[in-house]
DNA sequence: GCGGCTTCTGGAAACCTTTCCAATTTAATC
DNA sequence: GATTAAATTGGAAAGGTTTCCAGAAGCCGC
């Protein structure tokens, strides 16, 4: 009865449970037990163990772990664009919130394409991640529904609503903060209010257009639907769509822009097109970018917290995993009205 | 002879590879080989394969697969804080990157911790990463480079200089662009000029400030040694210093800020004082920020591409992968002279 | 028609754990 | 001190794949 293998340092290799167990002259169960925890170890034991495994160095191999125990201690995050710094936040505390709880995040760029998220939550699948925290692309891609139910894992939607899910949900508020937005440029006299976003496709858009457009009911004042432009988050449309608008007939007097991608296009637009907005036109920016505040252009935001919005995902997710019911979060959107949403009145 | 399962369908789970090869009527190394292209297969053999699998909606087991192949198909992504806009655009990139080439990555922050970051690395080993793409706190933290090669992966460090590890590194000429701006600001006429960045146990900070020296010694001034704060590179630490130095009895006329955190933080303690950079006083930033060129303010800057060093970090970690030497590539970065350098002078 | 090759396939070990079950030891009770 | 229950331990299966090795089948030329 020669030994199959050598021992670890004579192979130089990783030491396995097996090797602590043969040092520790105990069964290799024992060794699992008394690492995980278990409560069912005498003190004899557990110090026994212990000092094997501390001499020499073993640590147990996640990958095997996993595919035992069928946890994978891995958390999928799906966005459109991690170079968003609204997403960079979120994802940040997200992560930090997941690494107190001893899970890891794998961080996957959707690229504003529903087949490409398609593809990133059937590998997060195949990888059996533990849990799932999205922004997706669109609610009502073919088969998102059923890819998603068949992670069989809890999912967290940013901003989202997929019905007859069983996910939970974390949603702003956005009608509020749009809805006051515009009342307020429609007090200080704009009528021709642009408003630039994305694809109705998702519930934060419909939301904001249900905000834009109960503003413009309640002043009884006409929705200007030739100036209503909503399709995709990126700059690119951004931009394109802020240069049709303001080289229209009858321009607007003011713009309201859906996300820091919009804004980014419209920024450029603006540039090109030589006008200031929040001088020469009244300007409103949904969501606010780093170091908004200190810019000293006084732009006026509709504000949504992100770290409120990671904190909040990740920690209805650990409970989630916890085996509590999927809920629902809402989290409040503010208009600040600063010198920017004046503009153009003059 | 009972069979031990029922079917996959019957057992309503997902199938393995058993399921398959029982309906194919093959062995399950035939089913292997098979799907993961392996040459001696028989055309007849693929099709029966290739049918059974597609009937069942069979999907490999990638927990099972990297436990067996010892290859998870996973990279490490370690920063300081993915919520800074340069980080996540480099995140990005390298996970498009990664992507495509079929990895996946795991995102950590170090949140500027020498300790959490140990411990990330340490995870990461035993999560068996396939490579590690990583910004560091400190070069020279204790046990770092054992922690580093007892990963067995290729590791691409940005902007950092590990000596004698046999790691890739991707590196700007942070000297080259410090020291054209700071000559450019001598040049015009600031000899008082304040320098807040990060650690000088990192490369990058030892590389800003010979430049900064050494634009100094050319014009034969006397380097304001009184000026240089190099601490940390978070928003906190470039206020709470900024706020210093212009409280000096002989404050400074210009300042050269050594990121997006130390900006971060300059501008909210220029807010505090009253001060408005680019007017009151000289201003250079390095790094840019999202819409850094449409803010209009006209900021100078220390210009460098996140997304060029993204897309190379990614690339060299796949050439490393497949077996290439580690390399060095260095990244350009510019001066990029506008309105703010003279801010002060009138 | 047969040796010698190549091509293809099946069986089983291996990767490293966790977890179930049975067996053993220890403690507790009368 | 015997009996029963509880605490602790060991052994082995299981999780799902890849990969090695050996054997089978097909092909070639002579």
């Amino acid at each position: 009865m020669t030994p199959k293998k050598e021992t670890p340092s004579a192979r130089q290799q990783p030491a396995n449970i097996h090797d602590v167990a043969a040092r520790a002259g105990v069964a290799i169960s024992s060794i699992s037990r008394v690492l995980s925890g278990h409560p069912d170890v005498s003190d004899r034991m557990r110090a026994k163990v212990e000092a094997a495994a501390a001499e020499l160095g073993y640590e147990p191999d996640f990958t095997a772990q996993s595919l035992r125990s069928g946890a994978t201690k891995t958390i999928g995050f799906i966005v459109r664009d991690i170079s968003n710094p609204f997403f960079g936040v979120i994802a940040q505390k997200c992560e930090q919130e997941l690494r107190k709880a001893g899970y890891s995040m794998l961080v996957m760029n959707s690229d504003g394409d529903t087949e490409t998220e398609a593809a990133n939550i059937k590998l997060l699948r195949r990888r059996k991640v533990d849990g799932l925290i999205a922004s997706l692309v669109a609610e009502d891609a073919p088969k998102l529904k059923a890819s998603l139910s068949e992670l069989k894992a809890p999912v967290v939607l940013i901003d989202r609503e997929v019905k007859g899910l069983n996910a939970s949900a974390i949603i702003g508020n956005h009608h509020q903060g749009v809805h006051d937005a515009v009342a307020d440029l429609l007090r200080l006299g704009h009528k021709r209010i642009a408003f630039v976003s994305g694809s109705t496709r998702v519930f934060i858009t419909r939301d904001r257009l249900q905000g834009f457009e109960d503003a413009f009911n309640e002043a009884g004042v006409q929705i200007p639907a030739d100036l209503i432009s909503l399709g995709t988050f990126d700059a690119e449309f951004g931009e394109t769509e802020t240069l049709r608008l303001f080289n229209l007939k009858n321009p607007p007097t003011a713009m309201l822009a859906g996300g820091i991608g919009t804004t980014s296009g419209a920024m450029r637009a603006w540039q090109k097109l030589g006008i200031k907005p929040g001088i020469d036109i009244g300007f409103v920016a949904i969501d606010e970018w780093p170091l908004f505040d200190v810019f000293g252009q006084q732009f006026s935001s509709v504000y949504r917290d992100p770290a409120e919005i990671g904190r909040s995902s990740a920690e209805i997710l650990l409970q989630s995993l916890k085996g509590e019911k999927p809920q629902n979060v809402s989290v409040e959107t503010t208009y600040m009205p600063r010198e920017s949403s004046a503009g153009g009145l003059a």
